[in-house]
DNA sequence: GCGCCGTCCCAAATCGTTTTGACAAAGAGC
DNA sequence: GCTCTTTGTCAAAACGATTTGGGACGGCGC
C-alpha cells in the first residue's frame, strides 16, 4: 500500500493524504479523520526509505562496534547498553543500526555511514585516551555522542559518562577507613579512558591518606572472568599481598572470587573486595543484600540517556546540554570488612 | 557528492556512471576506469536510501529483541550472537537493524518492519513452543530465519539450532557412567524451546538407564547467576540432594558454584557439574584446562552462520537448505568426577 | 455586485539512485 | 556503397514519499 494508492482510493491527492497523516494544519478535520481511518484500515505505513530520501533525515542512529581482530572480545555491557538505547529509539521513532567491524576499518565505517546517509548520528563506544574517532567525526560532520570520555581530546565534544574517578576514589577511601593499607586494583585495559580515570581516583585516595600507589598491586586487562582470576591469584601470591582489592567489573569480580576461594580466603574477612557493578540484567549483585560492596551505575540507564541525548542533540543542536555526568552509588555488601590484624594475617598467610 | 554531480564533472550521464560503478557490461573499459577513479577521488558513495528505493531491496536484516515488560532481562548471549551475525553482514554489504521492543508489541514491530520496507528479512530470537511469530512472518511474507526451533509449528520453516536434546542426553549419560544416580537439572525457562529439548535429552538418558526424571530435581527459570545460585541451594538443601547437576549456561553455573561453595562442596568431588557453554568471549571456560565439564557450542559462530544462511535464503530462495543443526562437543573439565560413595555422602551431608 | 480572505485541496518538483528504451558512431558483411 | 550488428552513451521514467507554489470555492464586508 503506497501513498498514491491510498490517495486514489480516497479520491484525494497524495499531497493531502500526506499532510493529513503528518498533522499539517492545511487539511480539514473531517478529511483528516477520513484519511487516518483509511490508512489504518489498509495498514498503510509510509516507506521508510522514500520518506527519509524526501526529508533528508535517516531517522536512524548508528552504533559501531569494533571487534579486535585477534581476540574477538564482545564487551558484556554492550548488550545492556544497546537494550537501553534501543528502548528509547523505539519510543522516539528512530531505528538502530549496528555495525560490527574489525577495529582496523572503524574509520572507514564512519565515513561510509556518513557518505551513504545511513544514519543521522552515531554513538561512540569505549573511548580511549586521545581517541581519534572524535576528530574524525568532527571532520566529516557526523553528529555523535561519546559513551565515556576521552582525555586529551582537542576540542569539547558531547559525552555521557559515569564519574569513574570519583567512584573509585570513594571506594578506595572506604577501604582505607576500614583500615586497609595494601589495596590492589584489578583494572580494565588502561588504553580505555574509563580505566585510566578509575586508576586516578584510586591513586588520589591513597595519596590523600599519605600512601602511594604500588605498581605491583595494579593489574589491567580485558574485563573477563579469566583476567579477574589470574590477576587476583598473582596479587595474592606476591610477597606482600593486598588485604583489599578493587575490581573493575562484576565479571572480573567473579574470577576474583574463584581465586580467593582457591586461596582459602573469605571475602569480607581475610580479603575485602569492592567491584564496579554495571547492573547487568543477568548478573545482579545478590538479591536483598548485595553480595559485593560495589560502586553501582546502570549501564542500561546510561544507554537510554545516551539515546535521548543524541536525538536531542540532532534535533536541537544549540539548546541541548552536551555533557552528562552520572553518579554511581556505593552499596555496602558482604565483601568488605575491617582489615585483618597483622598477626591474624601472618597466620593465614603462612 | 551525488551521482548526478559526479556525472557532470566527468562529462557523462548519470546512467553511464551508475553502470560503470555497478559493473554492467554496456560501458567501455576505459570509461569505467575513469569513472571509478573519479568516484574514489571524490569519495563518492551511493546514497543507501535512494539506492534501495530504486532497487526495492533494503540491504538490511532486522533483529527484533523483545524485552519483557516486568523484568528487563537481556539475554547475555545476544551480544555474542549479534557480533557473529554482524561480522557477516559487514562482509556481505548488509546492514543490521536492531529493534528493542516490549514483548507485547513484537507482532506490531514485524508488521511495521515489513510495511515500511526497512529490512529484507529478520532473525527470530529465542523461539518458544508453538511460537506465534512463525505463522505471523509467513503470513506477512517477510523472509526469516529462526535461531532455535519451535516445537509444534504447523509448517516447515528455516532454522539454525544446536542439537540441544542430544547434548544434554550425552551429558546426562556421561554422569550416569560416572555412577551418578540422582542428577539435578537447572534449566532455562521451559517456555523456551531449547530448554524443553534439553530436558527431553536429560529425561531420555535417564530413561535409557532405567531411571525416571524426578521433578523435585528440576528447576527452570531465566538464566541468571541468581537463578543458578537459588536453584542449586534448593536442590542441595533437599532431603535427597543430587550428586550431580546439569546447568543450562555458564552464567547460571557461576551461581551454582557459589551455592556449592557455601555448602562446602567441591566441584568434581562431592558434587559433579556439567554446564552448557555458549563460548561467550568474556566468560571463557577456563584456560588450558576447562573449568567446567561442558557441552560447548559457539553462539558467535551460530550468529555468523545464521546471517549467512538468511542472506542466502533471501537471494536464492529455492536452492538454499533451510535447516542447519549444529553439534556441540562435550569437553571434560574439573567439575565432574565419580559419584561419591554413599558413606562419604552421609559424612559431608550431616 | 465586487473585491478580499480563509479554507481546503492539488499538480508538479524534489530527494538520489536504478533501469528501460532508444540512438548515434563504428565496424562487418555483401 | 548499403545494410546490419555491436558498442558506448544518454534521456526519461521509475521508486515512494515530502514540499513548494498556487488555485477553486465560498463567505464576508462594503
Amino acid at each position: 500500500m503506497t501513498l498514491k494508492e491510498l490517495a486514489r482510493r480516497l479520491g484525494l491527492s497524495p499531497t493531502t493524504v500526506s499532510r493529513a497523516l503528518n498533522g499539517y494544519p492545511e487539511v480539514g478535520e473531517s478529511t483528516r479523520l477520513r484519511v487516518i481511518a483509511a490508512a489504518r484500515a489498509h495498514n498503510y505505513h509510509p516507506n521508510a526509505r522514500a520518506r527519509s530520501l524526501a526529508t533528508g533525515r535517516a531517522m536512524a542512529i548508528g552504533h559501531v562496534i569494533p571487534v579486535s581482530t585477534h581476540h574477538e572480545m564482545v564487551n558484556p555491557v554492550f548488550g545492556d547498553f544497546l537494550a537501553g538505547a534501543g528502548a528509547h529509539y523505539a519510543e522516539a521513532g528512530y531505528q538502530m543500526l549496528l555495525s560490527v567491524v574489525p577495529d582496523t576499518e572503524e574509520a572507514a565505517t564512519y565515513r561510509d555511514l556518513k557518505a551513504r546517509g545511513s544514519v543521522d548520528g552515531v554513538i561512540v563506544h569505549a573511548p580511549r585516551r586521545d581517541d581519534p574517532r572524535i576528530a574524525l567525526l568532527n571532520e566529516i560532520g557526523l553528529p555523535f555522542l561519546v559513551h565515556g570520555r576521552s582525555s586529551g581530546a582537542a576540542r569539547p565534544y558531547p559525552w555521557i559518562d559515569v564519574d569513574n574517578r570519583r567512584a573509585f576514589e570513594r571506594a578506595t577511601r572506604f577501604l582505607l577507613d576500614l583500615g586497609h593499607r595494601r589495596i590492589g586494583l584489578v583494572n580494565g585495559p588502561e588504553a580505555m579512558d574509563f580505566a585510566l580515570r578509575r586508576r586516578e581516583g584510586y591513586a588520589q585516595a591513597l595519596a590523600a591518606a599519605g600512601l602511594q600507589a604500588d605498581p605491583a598491586l595494579i593489574r589491567s586487562g580485558e574485563m573477563t572472568e579469566a583476567h579477574g582470576y589470574r590477576s587476583t591469584r598473582d596479587l595474592l601470591g606476591a610477597d606482600a599481598p593486598p588485604t583489599a582489592i578493587l575490581v573493575s567489573s562484576m565479571i572480573a569480580a567473579i574470577g576474583l572470587r574463584r581465586a580467593a576461594e582457591e586461596a582459602g580466603l573469605r571475602l569480607g574477612r581475610e580479603l575485602s573486595v569492592i567491584t564496579h557493578d554495571d547492573m547487568l540484567s543477568y548478573l545482579r549483585n545478590g538479591e536483598a543484600e548485595p553480595l559485593f560492596t560495589a560502586t553501582r551505575s546502570s549501564v542500561h540507564e546510561a544507554g537510554r540517556r545516551a539515546a535521548r541525548m543524541l536525538i536531542e542533540l540532532i534535533s536541537h543542536p544549540d539548546t541541548t546540554p552536551r555533557e552528562q555526568l552520572l553518579e554511581s552509588d556505593l552499596t555496602v555488601g558482604q565483601s568488605t570488612g575491617p582489615a585483618p590484624a597483622p598477626d591474624r594475617r601472618a597466620g593465614w598467610r603462612s
